[in-house]
RNA sequence: UCCGCGAUAGCUCAAUGGUGGAGCACGUGACUGUUAAUCACGGGGUUGUAGGUUCGAGUCCUACUCGCGGAGCCA
C-alpha cells in the first residue's frame, strides 16, 4: 500500500493505494457509496461497497459530509464513466475531520456569497482550474525571460512618489519621510535595471487606488514588465508576439485538462500564432470609424472600440503609434511625426481588450525633460530617473503585461475578480 | 464619480395592495453503478434599515445602507 495522488492514478491502475483529501460530493444507493474526492490534484470517486468494508467504515462513508476530510486506500480501476477516468474500489477508509454543514452547495450562488467564502471558494473546480493556469503562466512568464537572457529585477513596492503622475495611489505613513506611496509601476526602476543588466524584467504587485468598477480592474493586480537596452518599437513588438504566444502554448501544452474544465475554446487559443497584427492608431482609428462608433480622433480608446478593433482578427492586435497627449510622458517622441509616440498596447482577441501597455522611452535629456514639465511633473523627484538620460542613454524599451488580465483572457472567464487567490478591488478588501 | 438594476428561508429564486411559496442544502427513511442521482417524509422566515401612504404593504412613496451591471481611468 502506497500513497499516491489523484493526478497520478493513471500509474497504479491495479494497485492498491492510499489517497488523502477532501469530500467533493457523494451520491449513496443502499449497499453502495460514490465519494467524490478531492485531493488538490484532481477529482476520483472512490466506490464503498458495503460487503468490502467494515460496518463502521461503511456508515461513516454514508454520513460523509460535504468537505469531510478522510483517506481511503482501495484498488485503482480504469473506468470511463468515473471523473478523470479513474476510479479507487475501496477497502479501507478513515475519517479525518466531520465537516460542518459546508455553504458552498453544489448549485448556483450570487457573487458577494461567494466572493464572501473566497477562503473555500477556490476549492471549487472552476475556481481549482483558473488558479492552476495561473499558475502555469505565472511559470511559462519566468521561464520565457530566464532562457532569454533576462535578469529578475525586483523594483520596490514602497515609492516617494507616483511614476505617470496622473493615477490615484495608495498612501501610507512612512516614518520622518512623510508619506509612501504603493507602486503603480516598476517601469522606471526597470529602465535603471536595463542600464545595468541590459535586459531585465519587473515582476510584482502593484497597487490603483482608482475607483473603477468594471471586469477589467483590480486595486492590486500583478505585472510582468520587461525593459531592454538596444531596442526599439519594432523589436519591443517582435518580443511582445513571441513571448505571448510562448505563453498561450505552453497553457495549451500543460494545462489542457483545465481550459477543458472550463470549457475553453480551444481552437481561439490554437490560433494565436505569430505574426500578430500591426496597425498604427490611425488606421486602428479608420476601424472604429467604418464600423460607425462615434469616436473622436485624438481620444484614448474606450471599450467598446478596442472590442471593435479587436473582432477584426482571430489574435491579439498591436496598436502603435498614439498621439502623444494619450499617452505617458516617458513615451518616446516619433521622429517622423512629432504629434506622435512610439507606444504601443496589445488588444487581446475576442474581445478581451488591452493586456499590453507598451513603448520605446524617450531616451533625450532635453525632450524628457519639456515632457516632465508639460505634464506638470514633480522634476526633482524625476532627478535619478533623468541620470539614466546623462549617462549612457541609449535606445530602449518595454513593456507590461497584467497577469490578471491575461489569466482572464486565457481561461475565458468574465472578471479579473476569479483570476486572483484573494481578489481586492473597491468595496471588497475581505476575506 | 455618473447611469441603470436589485436586496424575501443557509443558497438560488417566485408571490394581482388581501393567510409568504418552490428547488437545492440540512435531518429521517428506501434503493448495488450513481454522474448537480432519484423517491417519500420533516424542520426552517423580524421580507436590507428608518420613516410614510393605506382598513390592510414583501408589493406603493421618500431617505439611507449594501451589492450587481455598465461608463470613465487603466494592466
Amino acid at each position: 500500500m502506497k500513497q499516491t495522488t489523484i493526478s497520478d492514478l493513471k500509474n497504479h491502475v491495479g494497485e492498491t493505494v492510499t489517497l488523502k483529501g477532501w469530500l467533493y460530493n457523494s451520491r449513496h444507493s443502499g449497499k453502495l457509496v460514490f465519494l467524490i474526492m478531492r485531493d488538490g490534484t484532481g477529482l476520483c470517486q472512490c466506490v464503498v461497497f458495503i460487503k468490502n468494508v467494515s460496518q463502521e467504515e461503511f456508515e461513516s462513508a454514508k454520513s460523509l459530509t460535504q468537505e469531510s476530510s478522510f483517506s481511503v486506500t482501495g484498488t485503482v480501476k480504469a473506468e470511463p464513466r468515473s471523473v478523470g477516468g479513474y476510479e479507487l474500489d475501496v477497502q479501507k477508509m478513515e475519517l479525518v475531520q466531520l465537516a460542518h454543514e459546508y455553504p458552498i452547495t453544489p448549485k448556483e450562488h450570487g457573487i458577494e456569497f461567494l466572493a464572501d467564502r473566497r477562503h473555500l471558494w477556490i476549492r471549487s473546480q472552476r475556481q481549482w482550474a483558473v488558479l492552476k493556469i495561473r499558475h502555469e503562466i505565472i511559470k511559462s512568464v519566468r521561464n520565457f525571460f530566464d532562457s532569454r537572457g533576462f535578469t529578475l529585477f525586483d523594483a520596490p513596492i514602497f515609492t516617494p512618489n507616483s511614476v505617470e503622475g496622473t493615477t490615484t495611489l495608495f498612501e501610507t505613513p512612512y516614518f520622518d519621510e512623510g508619506s509612501a506611496y504603493l507602486t503603480q509601476s516598476g517601469q522606471l526602476y526597470g529602465e535603471a535595471g536595463a542600464m545595468a543588466f541590459g535586459k531585465i524584467y519587473v515582476f510584482g504587485p502593484t497597487f490603483r487606488a482608482e475607483k473603477s468598477k468594471t471586469r477589467r480592474h483590480l486595486t492590486e493586480f500583478w505585472m510582468v514588465e520587461p525593459e531592454m537596452a538596444y531596442y526599439d518599437l519594432d523589436m519591443n513588438m517582435d518580443l511582445m508576439e513571441e513571448f505571448v504566444e510562448y505563453i498561450v502554448q505552453q497553457v495549451l501544452t500543460n494545462r489542457r485538462a483545465e481550459l477543458e474544465i472550463l470549457e475553453r475554446d480551444i481552437s481561439k487559443l490554437e490560433a494565436v500564432k505569430r505574426p500578430f497584427p500591426r496597425i498604427s492608431y490611425d488606421e486602428a482609428v479608420e476601424i472604429i470609424h467604418k464600423k460607425g462608433l462615434p469616436f473622436e480622433y485624438g481620444n484614448d480608446f474606450g471599450a467598446p472600440d478596442e472590442t471593435a478593433i479587436g473582432e477584426d482578427f482571430d489574435k491579439p492586435v498591436m496598436v502603435h503609434t498614439w498621439p502623444k497627449e494619450v499617452k505617458a510622458f516617458y513615451m518616446k517622441q516619433d521622429e517622423k511625426d512629432p504629434t506622435k509616440a512610439k507606444g504601443v498596447d496589445m488588444l487581446a482577441s475576442e474581445g478581451y481588450g488591452e493586456i499590453i501597455g507598451g513603448a520605446q522611452r524617450e531616451d533625450n535629456l532635453d525632450l524628457l525633460l519639456e515632457k516632465i514639465r508639460e505634464h506638470q511633473l514633480p522634476e526633482e523627484a524625476y532627478n535619478w530617473y533623468l541620470d539614466l538620460r546623462r549617462y549612457g542613454s541609449v535606445p530602449h524599451a518595454g513593456f507590461g503585461m497584467g497577469i490578471e488580465r491575461t489569466v482572464s483572457w486565457i481561461c475565458g472567464i468574465h472578471h479579473v475578480r476569479e483570476t486572483i487567490p484573494f481578489a481586492r478591488l473597491m468595496g471588497r478588501l475581505k476575506p
